[in-house]
RNA sequence: GCGGAAAUAGCUCAGUUGGUAGAGCGCAACCUUGCCAAGGUUGAGGUCGCGGGUCCGAAUCCCGUUUUCCGCUCCA
């Protein structure tokens, strides 16, 4: 099976054990956004649990906070958001491809600097020793052609981008007859604005209302928030705010199933330290991160770094941690040194003094922050991806079991008389009881058990516990592992504390 | 947003040159059995994605539309 086929068959597996469901299904669907089912929200929230408690317990200086997914409006113009999340695209109907409007005209004016600089060389070597740069650019008619040029598309430009003036991005690239490097064609549609963002409107009446967005990601939550806690906490630097929540971007193309949605969810957390340690800091959370997610057992070598080299504008160091997903390695989290650049642009914006009065360095200053930010839904499919196996067993059938690392798996256990009958239930039941309040634990007696055991395969619930005849003689089971499938007796008391043992998620912190 | 392909039962699919839908698995109840997807009986479930059109008659032909997949494009 190609790892496209098996991608599909793990989409039709996520919706056939109620893991994941394409939204709004009776009606048709809604593009790029799905929802969790009853296996799904399980799996999920284990692994926002294993976040949250390696994030807020095991570091004394990180704290958590919940922040709303409605912000004021000013918020995403110091981010930058409002800016750099609207752009504007413009397609080729030739080649059917699509550029950004905005690049193809700087592409367009690089290209005349590039003429420019190439009579200013021709000029060097014709003149030599006696050669003036500036007199040259001055009086060279090549070069006060290409300059005259130059200046009256830049204007253009500049006065368009001021005004967001869509057509006219378009009548510039027509007049200067820029083409398509594609097709080499000047046959171009409409440019349009792609707003990145969501937007909704908050008051009731239409004359009272004002357009909000809903948050393209959960930093800046944190960000606003920085003043509350660093003084309600009492919290030195470098201290760190860790949060879980929805974020929204109206993707031009979302696809890949729960890879890029338009609803997602992210766990963030802002690291906020002295200005010149971020280096440092940087470079442990990369191995933090990194430790946390190879600590689950999904094989080191399905794990990069991958560095950015064009950086972000308000960084000076980004990294990926990419996974192998069956679509290749991709981006799974995000680490990214942040400067002092979101809470300078806040402290601008708000006209809130936003600094920290170091008392080793007897001064204060805006700290700088080092962020880790993972996508929820990334996680869950890196996990079901991983987890996912068709095995043929001896007797030559096959078998489909999820071998999800057991502290994140849906169900624990299953609870299962070997037939519905003869007292079997009924100790079943009181084995149950004795689990249910440590685990998720699900009792089904319908079927043969070896049905029962692949069910609970799929859904990759890690132990089986088998009720027969002779339990109710010894007070034995038999515990079935899912991976090995091996059996073994145990006695019902014993059962807590060796599922306890596997599952628990504090053993995965432990070795953090 | 562009191009290509697809949509029939919960799932996987069949359905011939147009004649108002079938299978396997699954599901529910009961009987039999009991350690790796057993057997039997009975039953529920589809106006064939949606909307038009052609035709005496459309799952089938035509147009539109929605959704999904693949490829571009975009991706802090």
């Amino acid at each position: 099976m190609t790892q496209d086929e098996l991608f599909k068959v793990l989409v039709a597996h996520c919706k056939e054990y109620g893991f994941i469901f394409p939204s709004s299904e009776i009606y048709d669907g809604l593009a790029a956004v799905y929802d969790y089912g009853q296996m799904g929200v399980e799996l999920k929230n284990n692994i926002k649990q294993y976040w949250w408690n390696a994030m807020t317990r095991l570091n004394e200086n990180i704290v958590g906070i919940d922040s709303c997914i409605f912000m004021h409006p000013r918020i995403w113009e110091a981010s930058g958001h409002v800016g750099a999340f609207n752009d504007p695209l413009i397609d080729n109907k030739d080649s059917k491809k699509r550029y950004r409007a905005d690049v193809l005209i700087e592409d367009f004016l690089g290209k005349i600097e590039e003429k420019m600089n190439k009579e200013v060389e021709k000029g060097r070597k014709r003149f030599g020793e006696a050669f003036n740069e500036e007199q040259f650019r001055a009086t060279n008619p090549n070069v006060l052609r290409e300059k005259a040029k130059y200046d009256e598309v830049h204007g253009r430009y500049k006065k368009a981008e001021e005004a967001n003036d869509l057509a006219e991005y378009r009548q510039i690239i027509i007049d200067n007859n820029i083409v398509c490097p594609i097709s080499g064609t000047c046959n171009w549609t409409d440019v349009r604005q792609f707003n990145l963002m969501f937007s909704t409107s908050m008051g009731s009446t239409a004359e009272g209302a004002s357009t909000i967005y809903l948050r393209p990601e959960t930093a800046q939550g944190i960000f606003v928030n920085y003043l509350n806690v660093q003084k309600t906490g009492r919290m030195k630097i470098p201290f760190g705010i860790a949060q879980i929540g929805k974020a929204f971007r109206n993707e031009i193309v979302a696809r890949q199933f729960i890879f890029r949605m338009r609803e997602f969810e992210q766990m963030e957390m802002q690291f906020f330290i002295k200005p010149g340690t971020e280096l440092e800091w940087f470079k442990k959370w990369k191995e933090q991160r990194m430790k946390w997610h190879v600590n689950l057992g999904m094989g080191a070598e399905n794990y990069r770094f991958h560095d950015h080299e064009k950086l972000a504008h308000y960084a000076n160091a980004a990294t990926d941690i990419e996974f192998q997903f069956p679509f290749g390695f991709k981006e799974l989290e995000g680490i990214h040194s942040r400067t002092n650049w979101d809470l300078g642009r806040h402290q601008q914006y708000s006209g809130r003094k936003i600094e920290y009065f170091d008392p080793e360095e007897g001064a204060a200053y805006t700290p700088y922050v080092v962020e880790t930010s993972i996508g929820v839904d990334r996680m869950v499919l890196a996990v079901l991806s991983h987890s996912f196996k068709e095995e043929k067993l001896e007797n030559g059938e096959n078998r489909v079991v999820l071998s999800i690392p057991a502290p994140l798996a849906p169900v624990k256990a299953a609870v299962l008389p070997l037939v519905k009958k003869d007292g079997l239930p009924e100790l079943a039941q009181k084995v149950m009881d004795e689990l249910k309040f440590d685990f998720n634990c699900q009792y089904e007696e319908k079927d043969s058990i070896g049905k029962r055991y692949r069910r609970q395969d799929a859904i990759g619930t890690p132990f089986c516990i088998t009720v027969d005849h002779q339990s109710l003689e010894d007070g034995c089971v038999t515990v079935r592992e899912r991976d090995t499938m091996a059996q073994e007796r145990v006695k019902i008391e014993d059962l807590r504390a060796l599922i306890d043992s596997k599952v628990n998620l504090n053993n995965l912190l432990r070795n953090l």
